[in-house]
DNA sequence: GTATAATTGCAAATGATTTGCGTTTTTATT
DNA sequence: AATAAAAACGCAAATCATTTGCAATTATAC
């Protein structure tokens, strides 16, 4: 459960700012990630927009949202992609996702543990990280 | 680089311990991973081994061994899988891969961090968690 | 050894994701 | 607010990793 107001949100601006165009579709895009609470497959996002939208349209816009750093991809346990919202920390040349996914084996819900910090070095014998994907698998309170 | 020696593994004798039937190429398949210190890519797989292989057979044999415990699942940067030896505390029923993989996101070598112990929960607000997945993105000490 | 079950090899199917391209919408400029 | 240039859209077709069907071969169990 998510306590912004998304009404107060412009999602066009919100666009702008990140270096994509104001599409009526990317702004109902953009405005269905806010408007969930985890992370949403392909299929997911076509229903979640009423109307009936092209797939490659949709996947080119994620791929935008991903390149302007408004959205990662979080691999679920069959490897399928799934998509969900930066943190505030995210720009365009950085993503940083230093925390956690929950992703439950049954239903496929993800939800971030935002709160989780991993102690992650930098440097590891020599090899340097710069991005961590921590995926936690299991079963979500619903699917037990 | 591993320190065990290779020629005293019974390959035919670890396929049977896990449920797995010993043939001329599985034997070989499994040898190859204990060979290498990394995860491998298809195309690493059947490079590895000289003769041809025909790759339904390997992906046969790669899930095979995945649902005995044998191996599991590395996605790589692009969501491509990699394929990697389990730990000892690996069963058939119960994949347990509590450490990270160090991934190069230039050459897609694959390293564990068998010594990196992440302190995960079982429980997160009511999610049971049997399984993570820690990847650590970055550069190895050749791709700097 | 012989029968049953599993594996192999080849070709073809599947399914997620990407691409080409002509049309429409957005952005930047006057 | 008109217009030219750039980006996005929508449809169909292509791509590419992975899976599946099936007949032939090999392994396992009795």
């Amino acid at each position: 459960m998510k306590f912004i107001d998304e009404e107060n949100i412009d999602f066009g601006i919100m666009l702008s700012k990140n270096g994509l165009s104001q599409t009526s579709f990317r702004k109902k895009l953009i405005k269905l990630f806010h408007l969930s609470n985890s992370s949403l497959s392909i299929d997911e996002v076509i229903n979640g927009l009423h109307n009936n939208v092209d797939k490659a349209t949709v996947y080119r816009a994620l791929n935008a949202f991903e390149e302007n750093g408004l959205i990662h991809k979080v691999p679920d346990k069959d490897n399928l992609l799934r998509y969900a919202l930066c943190q505030k920390e995210c720009s365009p040349t950085k993503h940083s996702h230093n925390h956690a996914h929950l992703l439950c084996d049954k239903c496929n819900s993800t939800y971030c543990l935002n709160d989780f910090k991993i102690p992650i070095e930098n440097n590891y014998n020599g090899f340097i990280v710069s991005n961590s994907k921590i995926i936690l698998e299991g079963r979500c309170v619903d699917c037990q």
